[in-house]
This record gives C-alpha cells, sequence and structure tokens, in this order.
RNA sequence: GCCCCCGUAGCUCAGGGGAUAGAGCGUCGCCCUCCGGAGGCGAAAGCGCAGGUUCGAAUCCUGCCGGGGGCACCA
C-alpha cells in the first residue's frame, strides 16, 4: 500500500502520458507537501508549469489536462487548481487509514527495500595508537548509524574499522616504551591511562623534530620513524611489542564500543597493517602504469589539476623518502580491496572533513590504475566539533578532549536528570536508564545536525527532557507505552479510523516513515531521520492534546486511537533504533 | 596564492528550483492542568552583500565581504 505520496507518483505520470503523449511517463510529478498556509490540502503536485515551459502551453491549461486524465481511484479525494498551476491534492481519509492499519501488520513500518547493494562502511578508524577524543566520537556515532540505516534497508553491509596500527604513531610509542623499559611505571601507563602515555611519545617526538640545531633533543623523531620501517619490514622484537600495545588498544577500544552500543566488533578490524604486504605490489603498479615518479627521494603520482602552494604540483606521497608507507598507499589499498575484491557498490569512508582532498585525490589515482570498478567511492565528511565557544574542543592544556571525558560528563549528567525525574525507582534501575539516556543524549545530538557541518557540543542542552534531543524521544516512547499500560492494553487489535484532523495528521506522518529510511539510505544522512522522529513525536503531542485515549467516546474511537498509540511507538523505537539508540520502557 | 565547506530568528539548527522560509531553546500572551505536561494554541523576530539565469532562487551561476578547513613525506 505504501505511502501516500508514493501511490500517487504513478497516477500522475499515467495522466501526463494520456495527456500529452508516453514520454511523459516517466515524468517527475515534483510532488511537495502542501503550502499550509495556501491550502489545506495535503500535497502539492507542481509537474505543471515545467511541463507548461515544453510543451508551450499555459501552466494551467496543463493543470487542468492533468486533472482530467488523472486516474484518482481510492486515493485522491480532492483536486484542485490554484495559482499559475499547482494541483493542490488531498488524501482520502479511508485510503489513509486503511494504509495506516495495513502498516501495524509491516515489520519494517513501510520501508520498500531498495535493488539490494553491498555497502562497505569504513568508519570509526580511530589510530590506535591514540585515546580517542570528540571527533572520532563522530565518525563512530554516524557510520555506526549508516550501518544500521542500510541493514535495515535489507543491503549487505559489510563494516571495516580501519585502525591506524601501523604509521608513525606507534613508532613513536614502541621507542618511547622501549626508552622507559618495558617494566617500569612508565610503561604501565599504557594500561591505566594510554592516552598519558602517547602524550609522552608525542612531546618527545615533536620536541625532536623541532629543535635547534638539529639533534640538540636528541634523536627521538628519527629514531621513531626508523622503527616504523622495521616494523613494516616485519622485525621480529618490534613486531612483539607492537602486538602488546595493539591488544591494549583493542581492549580499550571494545570498552568504548560497549558503552556507547556501537556494533563494531574485532571481526570488522581491517588496520592498515592488514594492507601491509600489498603495499609494494602497488607502488610496483603504480610506476608499471607510468602513473608515479620519483620525487624528492619519495615515490609520487602528480595528478592534473593538484597544485600546492606557489603553484607547486601536490604529490600523492604513495612511499615516502625513508622507504616507509604512509596512509595514502593504505587507502589505495581500502578502495582497491573494497572495489574488486568485495564487489562494493558503494563504498563509504565516514571520515572527517578535512581529508577530502586526500580522498579525491587517492580515488583517482585508483581509477586510472583500473582498481575501481562498479563501484561509487563516496566521502561521508564528519564536519568539526566545537565548543559553546565556537572553537575546536580543547582542555586548558590545549589537548583534544578524550572522549572518555565527555562520555563520563553525559553519563553524570543524564544520571542527574533521571535521579530528579524519577526519584522512586530504584538505584540499579536508574543506572540502566541513566546509561541509556546518556548514550542518547551523545549520539542524537552526533545525528541530528548534518554530518559534515561542525557541531556545538553542549552537554545541558543534549541530555535536555525537553526539545529536539535524543532524551526527550526516549521519554515519548515510555509515555506512551505507560498510556498503553493504563489502557490495560499489550497490542490493540481495532482498525484505524480517522475522524479528527489531528488523527488523521498523525497517520499521515507515521505513513513517511519507510520514504524517509529511504531517503537516509540514499543521501546517508542520519540527520532528517532524527528530524522525521522529532516531528512524530510532536505530531503526536498533538494528536493526545486534542484526542482523549484512555477516555475515548466509544470503544471503536478507543481500540483506533490505542492502536495510533502503539504504531507511533513502534515507530519511534524503531527509527531510534536506526540511530543507535535504545528506547527504555519507562523513564 | 590556489582549492573545499559554511554564512537562514536573540541562540542551536532544518529547508529535495515552487505559493506568505520552518523547528527546538529563549521571550511574550492565552488555554488546558482529566490519560505521568514530552503540554496545547498564538505572537514578535531572519535568508551576509551585489549582480545573473528562471515564469519562479535560501536553493543554481559569478563577484565581493566574513568564518572554518586543506595544500610533500602525520593520519
Amino acid at each position: 500500500m505504501a505511502d501516500p505520496i508514493a501511490a500517487l507518483t504513478p497516477r500522475v505520470q499515467q495522466a501526463m502520458a494520456a495527456a500529452f503523449g508516453a514520454d511523459w511517463a516517466a515524468a517527475d510529478p515534483v510532488i511537495r507537501p502542501a503550502n499550509k498556509r495556501q491550502t489545506s490540502a495535503d500535497v502539492q503536485v507542481n509537474a505543471a508549469m515545467a511541463a507548461g515551459k515544453r510543451l508551450g502551453r499555459p501552466p494551467r491549461e496543463v493543470a487542468q489536462a492533468i486533472v482530467e486524465h488523472l486516474d484518482r481511484g481510492d486515493l485522491v479525494e480532492q483536486v484542485e487548481i490554484a495559482g499559475p498551476g499547482f494541483l493542490n491534492v488531498t488524501f482520502s481519509s479511508a485510503w489513509i487509514a486503511r494504509a495506516a492499519t495495513a502498516l501495524r501488520e509491516d515489520d519494517h513500518f513501510g520501508v520498500v527495500r531498495p535493488p539490494r547493494q553491498t555497502v562497505v562502511v569504513d568508519y570509526s578508524s580511530v589510530n590506535a595508537a591514540k585515546e580517542m577524543h570528540v571527533a572520532h566520537l563522530r565518525s563512530a556515532v554516524v557510520g555506526d548509524s549508516l550501518v544500521r540505516t542500510l541493514e535495515y534497508l535489507g543491503h549487505d553491509v559489510i563494516r571495516q574499522n580501519h585502525l591506524g596500527d601501523w604509521g608513525t604513531p606507534f613508532g613513536m610509542l614502541i621507542e618511547h616504551l622501549l626508552d622507559v623499559g618495558e617494566d617500569s611505571d612508565g610503561a604501565r601507563l599504557l594500561q591505566s591511562d594510554p592516552n598519558a602515555f602517547y602524550r609522552a611519545a608525542r612531546g618527545k617526538f615533536t620536541t625532536a623534530e623541532k629543535a635547534e640545531p638539529a639533534g640538540s633533543a636528541g634523536d627521538f623523531d628519527a629514531r621513531s620513524r626508523r622503527r616504523v620501517t622495521l616494523l613494516q619490514a616485519g622485525e621480529e622484537d618490534t613486531l612483539r611489542l607492537w602486538r602488546e600495545i595493539l591488544e591494549l588498544s583493542r581492549v580499550y577500544l571494545n570498552r568504548v564500543y560497549g558503552e556507547l552500543d556501537i556494533t563494531l566488533t574485532d571481526d570488522d578490524i581491517a588496520g592498515e597493517s592488514s594492507y601491509n604486504d600489498e603495499l609494494p605490489g602497488i607502488c610496483d603498479a603504480l610506476q608499471e602504469k607510468g602513473l608515479a615518479v620519483m620525487s624528492e627521494g619519495a615515490l609520487c603520482v602528480f595528478l592534473d589539476g593538484y597544485v600546492g602552494r606557489d603553484d607547486k604540483p601536490l604529490p600523492l606521497i604513495v612511499r615516502k623518502s625513508d622507504g616507509g608507507y604512509g596512509y595514502p598507499a593504505t587507502d589505495l589499498a581500502t578502495i582497491r580491496h573494497r572495489s574488486l575484491d568485495l564487489h562494493a557498490d558503494r563504498a563509504l569512508y565516514v571520515v572527517g572533513a578535512p581529508q577530502h582532498l586526500h580522498f579525491q585525490m587517492v580515488w583517482e589515482t585508483a581509477r586510472l590504475a583500473g582498481w575501481i570498478e562498479g563501484t561509487e567511492p563516496i566521502h561521508v565528511q564528519i564536519g568539526n566539533v566545537v565548543g559553546t565557544d565556537g572553537k575546536i574542543l580543547r582542555t586548558r592544556s590545549g589537548d583534544l578532549v578524550a572522549l572518555q571525558s565527555l562520555v563520563d560528563a553525559a553519563f553524570a549528567k543524564s544520571a542527574e536528570v533521571i535521579a530528579d525525574s524519577r526519584p522512586e525507582l530504584d538505584a540499579q534501575t536508574r543506572d540502566v536508564i541513566s546509561h541509556q539516556v546518556g548514550v542518547a543524549a551523545l549520539k542524537y545530538a552526533d545525528l541530528s545536525v548534518a554530518h559534515d557541518s561542525g557541531y556545538t557540543f553542549d552537554l545541558d542542552r543534549m541530555v535536555a527532557l525537553t526539545g529536539d534531543t535524543g532524551p526527550y524521544l526516549q521519554y515519548a516512547t515510555a509515555r506512551i507505552r505507560s498510556i498503553l499500560a493504563r489502557a490495560g492494553v499489550v497490542e490493540p487489535v481495532g482498525p484505524i479510523v480517522l475522524r479528527e484532523p489531528a488523527e488523521r495528521t498523525l497517520a499521515l506522518r507515521l505513513l513517511d516513515f519507510g520514504a524517509v529510511v529511504a531517503q537516509v539510505g540514499e543521501t546517508l544522512e542520519p540527520h532528517r531521520l532524527c528530524t522525521y522522529l522529532s516531528d512524530l513525536a510532536q505530531t503526536f503531542s498533538t494528536f493526545y492534546e486534542q484526542c482523549p485515549v484512555v477516555k475515548a467516546e466509544d470503544d471503536e474511537v478507543r481500540e483506533s486511537r490505542l492502536a495510533l498509540c502503539h504504531l507511533t511507538r513502534a515507530v519511534l523505537v524503531d527509527g531510534l533504533g536506526l540511530l543507535g539508540i535504545t528506547a527504555p520502557e519507562q523513564m
């Protein structure tokens, strides 16, 4: 039965074909939500204006012809021509009621499965040498929501956690570990406070690197870089230390993923190191194809149209002058693997916006090398997170704010909120709920603004029970459940009947869910689902205000309204699930 | 210097070439306060500037102003 717009589309197309010729059968009818200030209709069909231009006929005349040829069936209640040629269409309430009733039997609530694709999603992808900070959180949250949504749509999704487990930072860590001694207090920091260990290593590295005259602060930078090449060459002692550090960070990552309900597991780890054996071959192939040349000791690809400062050609450095491989090399390997081996239809890279240029160059190189076949590589750009002062979140000492401190702060806040709103619950129940609420607050704040724009991190706002927040939506589901419980109903059975305008508006909104989810699957924009869910909750609120449910005037109406409540809750719960948010039964 | 993204209400953000640009928070007014107030209804307030394309532009194009980011061995 689908949604009314999907049902209307072919009818308008058929009308246009009948009126103006067969080649109009695939024309976009340009159906949009109606302008409520102009009309009480549900949608407007704007095809007549554009068609009038092509046909050389007045738009209103074209609109009239469409109306005359339109098979209204039992779908269209009313059509009227307005303004320059708008068609204002009102759907039949009986049709909406039947569709809403049918929606209750659909375990995917109107989501129509698109042609099945294989979609590789690279997300989280933190540097295993460092502690995670806010920017990593956003990639993980957005990526996980996309993964859940794509799977809901029936696609074959392959998660790829492209861990940074192979680069210069690991050279620093290993070298620092050797400096302090494997059994020292300094080394134990690696377990208790990995970020402090990293900072210590990083500090020595930058000090040595910037030292004037060269070497005055030691050779830590040079040793670290050499250590990376030893690692990449498979030197035994280096590998052993590398594995130890990596194991610790794997444990750390899994703790974070578990805490935040991110679906990544060890099976999804496909770190940089896993491509190591392919890198020499990639370099050889690029040289053989004449794409890569040596420049200043490094193996580089120079692409047309890429210039850097001073108009000098901008290289993609595939192999560094010290023989090590940077991430251009590993990312060439990833796209080749995802296209030629995994046969991805789409390969998503949910990675920070600043890396856009890098991906453009890597993918163009891969195309020229013939390593992309039938795959659309897509950079899902993640914007920066800034504080309320408009700047990138940093601690007083200038470091990026560690993820854990934000997560802890969010949980502390949500615990306050729950303690305040539900003091009668026992502590253990409150703990569970406040954890779910904290996760919802963090994730929804990340997801509800476009992923490529920066967003302002504001704890107080994101945990609020009012406004466009995750906790608000959770609360909505809990309240609805409470209404059903009050009515003594587990699963209402009666058909949905629509008498009041607020009932009709709610039912219509419920029918939009499938199209919204499908759109998110195409445009990869979870914030559209957030907007929808938030609007649905508000629409429900108006309905609930205007239509008594438990105290409805008769049993038929009561049963119908309970069914609307039940359906709204189910859609909210599933929708939140696609965002990676669990809806508590009570809160 | 070149390239990319972004300037929408007091604040945080939506806005798939269509009619008089929306939401949340905040402010003001009214209503309900009976199913857990997540209240409901309404008001004030805005597309950085200047051109262009179009029947029609917040949306597409150009220039300028302002903000963020990127541009050879970090990822």
